[in-house]
DNA sequence: GAAGTATTTCGTTTTTTAATTTAATAGTTG
DNA sequence: CAACTATTAAATTAAAAAACGAAATACTTC
């Protein structure tokens, strides 16, 4: 790898290393949520959601649409799941 | 996944989500270096190389083997050489 | 055992990241 | 349009991580 992608790559990694935000990813494999749902299954803020979720949108991981006062977020980018989903692999093989 | 898998998950990748500690995986995805090779490679002073190698010691990614007064490092952990492999083929494909 | 090289440790400073609180925006419903 | 719900924004505070420099350790060689 070159330092430019090593260092792309290492922004992702972050972006992707808090347990909020490694949550959410995972909530969101296989379904779009709404922030008032994410926030029940991490316990915490609505504003510390918000915040994180900007984070994700930031680094072009998730994406979202609206609907009435709902926003339903999902991920956008096709290699984060394989990634996601080969982290699993090796590391939690039991699900 | 789990909150503990997420948690572990977590702190994995945040030790892997350094510039400085995701090149010296790189690095050492196919030899051993010494400390001194290593900072030669990320441009850095020694001790800061010490300190990233700590971290990724601590998370049982690397190990060392004393020689004379080298220390020569590896990645022990052969699902991170696979991660990164998966990373590699994901992002970076032209290489 | 003195001098030299490689690495680590420690204490400090700087920088970054996260959490919290409050206020603002936007849409919905009666 | 008033009351309500969902979400975001902005400002502050708290906490964590990184960088830096100097001193300490460990091993080698002469």
């Amino acid at each position: 790898m070159h330092d430019e992608q090593i260092e792309a790559m290492s922004k992702l990694l972050k972006s992707m290393s808090h347990p909020i935000r490694l949550k959410i990813l995972c909530l969101l494999q296989d379904k779009e949520l709404s922030v008032g749902e994410i926030r029940e299954q991490v316990k915490t803020t609505n504003a510390n959601v918000s915040q994180h979720l900007n984070i994700l949108r930031g680094q072009g991981i998730i994406d979202y649409r609206k609907d009435a006062n709902f926003i339903f977020n999902k991920i956008t980018d096709k290699r984060i799941l394989e990634l996601i989903q080969k982290m699993r692999v090796l590391f939690c093989p039991n699900f």
